[in-house]
This record gives structure tokens, sequence and C-alpha cells, in this order.
DNA sequence: TTAATATATGAGCATATATTCATATAGATA
DNA sequence: TATCTATATGAATATATGCTCATATATTAA
């Protein structure tokens, strides 16, 4: 098996130049942690019933509880994870907090995801 | 606290139209779990970074290891994943498999997101 | 056939994540 | 002020996930 120590990688390296080209073009560090972060805010059931409804309408939490079939306290969990990313946002109204979508790139990601898986 | 034991759920019910319209215009099981699994698919670093280097060219297992710095073993298994989901596919040309994207779809989704969050 | 190489796979471990329960907080109301 | 209500939060738990290590498989070469 041969190996190189070399300032690549201490792994097999067969075809040296695909590597270094992959390497060139590579994503910058920070824009694939937000693109990683990102999915997996939508890589969760409860998170994309909450976006796909929020999407019509705003919501208040028991609102999305009752939808759900969820705990209140389970919905407050994911939307502070929504919140801390920017991808919803609240008003108050009184004793009430109504939840909306911040903008609608998220629900366009989620439309042209489903697009794709449609076809 | 008012609770009813209707066919809705058995918590808090404030806005009883908004939940039922929300309920019906929800997304297919089948479609929240589709989605949900595409998400999570790209929701992992080291997967969206073969992704990307994957729609550029073709790369082996051992090329895509010594990229990302990982043992040959953590690749096969990210791989595997991303065949089962159809997303890459393979060539053998003899002992070597070469890897490529299956189709354009997710790297389109890939750069709908990029710019999403660029912006 | 035997040995070597590239990749695949299963088990195990460490970490991340989603939910629940108990409790805290903030605004409304008496 | 005291109390009630809607939501938030911390701790705990169960499950999921990504990687490593050891081993298996498939193709090539001797």
């Amino acid at each position: 098996m041969p190996r190189q120590s070399n300032d690549l990688c201490d792994c097999r390296l067969i075809h040296r130049q695909v590597v270094e080209e992959a390497m060139a073009s590579a994503l910058p560090r920070d824009e694939v942690e937000t693109l990683a972060q990102t999915f997996k805010a939508l890589a969760d059931e409860t998170r994309l019933k909450i976006l796909w409804a929020l999407e019509k309408q705003e919501m208040c939490v028991c609102d999305l509880a009752a939808m759900l079939g969820l705990t209140e306290s389970a919905v407050s969990h994911q939307l502070r994870l929504l919140r801390n990313l920017q991808l919803v946002s609240n008003r108050r109204n009184g004793v009430i907090l109504y939840y909306r979508l911040t903008d609608n790139h998220v629900s366009q990601l989620i439309n042209i995801t489903l697009e794709h898986l449609r076809d």
C-alpha cells in the first residue's frame, strides 16, 4: 500500500491532480458550515411541518402544538432553534406570541426541493 | 387551563379554525418524510464537500478520502448513504470505483441555497 | 491458485438531537 | 398587589448519527 506523507494527507493518493483540483475548488469553510446548518434546520419533520404551516398563516405556539400533536414545550424548543437561525419571527399580542416566517427564502427552498423530488 | 378531548388533540386550542386549516393544507406524510430525508443527506459537512467535489469531476473513494482528510472507510460509509438515496452513482474501472452525481438536482439545491445564504 | 489492492460492511463508541417533565418568566387581569 | 395564562428554558433521557477499527468482498496480477 503506497503511502506518502506530503502536504495533502497521509492516505493513498491515486489521482494526485484530481485531489488537488478538488481541494482548490472546495467551498470555503464558513460556507460549508452555514450550508450544513441550514439543511440541518430543514432535516427534521417537525420543523418542516412548522415551516410549511407558517408559510400559509401566522400561528401561536399552542396552535402549532395542537396541529402537530406535540407538547407546547417541544414546539417552543423547535421555535427557538428556528428563531436563532432567523428563519421565523414573532409578534406579541397580549399574552400570545404569533410566529411567522421571517422571509420566503425557506419556503422557496422547500418548494424547490419538493419539485425536484416529484419528478 | 381549558382542555378539550376532540378529534384534533388534547392540548389547548386557542384558534380552532387556524389549526384546522393548517391540518387541512399540511404536506402528505410521505412527502414530509422524503423532504426530511433529502435535507438530512445535505445536513452534514462531509457529505456536502463530497457532493460539491463530484459536481466538478468524478472521483474514487481514496481521492475523496485524501481530499477530506478522512479514512476511506468513513468516506465509503457516507457514499453508501448517498448511493441509497440515489444522489450518487459509480462506475467500475478495474479495481477502482469512480463516483459521480446521479443527476444535477442535488447540486442545484446546494447552489440555490448558497445564493439564498449570500444575500 | 495465491497474493495484492480498492472498496464495503458490521460492531462499537462518542457525540448530537428531539422530546418530555418540571420549573421559570412575562404580560394580562382581578 | 396577587394570580393566571402563554411561552420559555434547563435537565434528563432515548434515539440517531459519524467516525474508527477490524474484517469481508471483489477485481487484478503473479
